[in-house]
DNA sequence: AGACGTTAGTTGTTATCACAGATGTCGTCA
DNA sequence: TGACGACATCTGTGATAACAACTAACGTCT
C-alpha cells in the first residue's frame, strides 16, 4: 500500500511554500537570465560582461574601483573582477587604471568602445524585458517587486 | 547644468518596472542561493549535485535517463549532465547503468549512500528555507509563488 | 621611523561550464 | 536487410568560476 501511494508522483510536488517560493524564483530568474544571454549573445558578449558595462557606464564619469564594481554585480559578488576586467580590457571596452593617490586601487572606466556597445544594446534589452512581462499588469508587476525586495533584504540568515 | 543633473546619483535606477523585476528576480534568487550553498558546503557538495539528488530520490523506484535528470535542473538545462553525473557516481552518490532495452539510455539511479546523504540534509535546507521567508505571511508567499509562476510561464519570448 | 594590522588587488590551482562535433543505437521505410 | 534520419549520450576544447594563498600599499600607533 505504501508503495502504491507512493507512486503517484507528483502529486505534492513542494514539501513547503518557502520552498515552493524559493524554487520559483530561481527557475523564474533562471529562464529571464536565459532570455537575457540570448540576446546578449548575437553581440558577443557574455552576462558579466554585460553587467559590468551597465555598472561602469553608470559610475561615469570617474569609474569604479575594482571591489566596487565586484559589489555591484548581480550575480554573485564575483570574486574573480580582475580577471574579468582584464579580459575586458583585452577587448578594448574597459580601461584600467592605478589610482595615484592611492596606489592599491585600481579604478575601472568604460570606454567609447565600450559605451557605443552598451548603447547598441539598449533597445534590444528594452525591448526584451517588455516582450518578457508585457503579459502582467503594472500593479501586479509593482507588488511583485516590492515582494521581492522585502523576502531579499529583510531575509533571515544564519 | 547636464552635467550637474547627471552627478546626482541612483536616483532613478530603474529604467522601467519591468527591468526593475528582472534584477530583484535575479538578485534575490541569488541570494536565497548563496544562503543554501552555504548550507551545503558544511556537507561537502555543490547546489548542482544536491538538485541532482532531489531529483534522483523523487525519480525512485526505476530512476531517471540522464537526459531527463538534465531537463529537471533547476538553474540551467545543464549541457552537461553525463559529466556531472560521472562525478557522483564516482563519489558513490549516484549509480548509473545502461539500459538493457534501449542501449542508447543510461538510468541514473540513487544509491543508498545518495539518500542517506540527502535525508541529512533535509532538516537543514528545510530550517534554512524557513529562516530565509520567516518574515512573510502565508498570503504573501502565496501571492509572490503565484506572481512569479505567471511572469515565468506566459512570459513572451523571441 | 618601523612594526603591525588592514585593505585592494593579483595569481595559482582546480573544478566546472558552454559549445560543438562525434559516437553508438534505434526505428522505419524502401 | 540495409540505408538513413533521429535520438541519447559522450568527448574535446576553451573559457570561466570558486577558493585560497599571496603581494603591494596604506594608515596608525608607538
Amino acid at each position: 500500500m505504501r508503495l502504491l501511494g507512493r507512486s503517484i508522483k507528483q502529486r505534492k510536488p513542494f514539501e513547503s511554500l518557502e520552498q515552493e517560493v524559493f524554487l520559483e524564483v530561481l527557475r523564474t530568474g533562471a529562464a529571464m537570465m536565459q532570455d537575457l544571454v540570448d540576446v546578449l549573445r548575437r553581440f558577443g558578449l557574455t552576462q558579466p560582461q554585460y553587467n559590468v558595462l551597465r555598472i561602469l557606464r553608470g559610475a561615469e564619469p570617474g569609474g569604479l574601483p575594482s571591489g566596487e564594481v565586484g559589489e555591484r554585480m548581480v550575480v554573485s559578488r564575483e570574486p574573480d573582477v580582475t580577471r574579468l576586467l582584464v579580459r575586458m580590457e583585452k577587448l578594448g571596452w574597459v580601461q584600467r587604471q592605478r589610482r595615484a593617490d592611492n596606489r592599491r586601487v585600481v579604478t575601472a572606466r568604460i570606454t567609447e568602445k565600450g559605451l557605443r556597445l552598451a548603447k547598441a544594446l539598449d533597445g534590444p534589452v528594452r525591448r526584451m524585458h517588455n516582450r518578457q512581462l508585457h503579459h502582467m499588469s503594472r500593479r501586479e508587476l509593482n507588488t511583485l517587486a516590492t515582494l521581492l525586495e522585502r523576502a531579499r533584504r529583510e531575509r533571515g540568515r544564519p
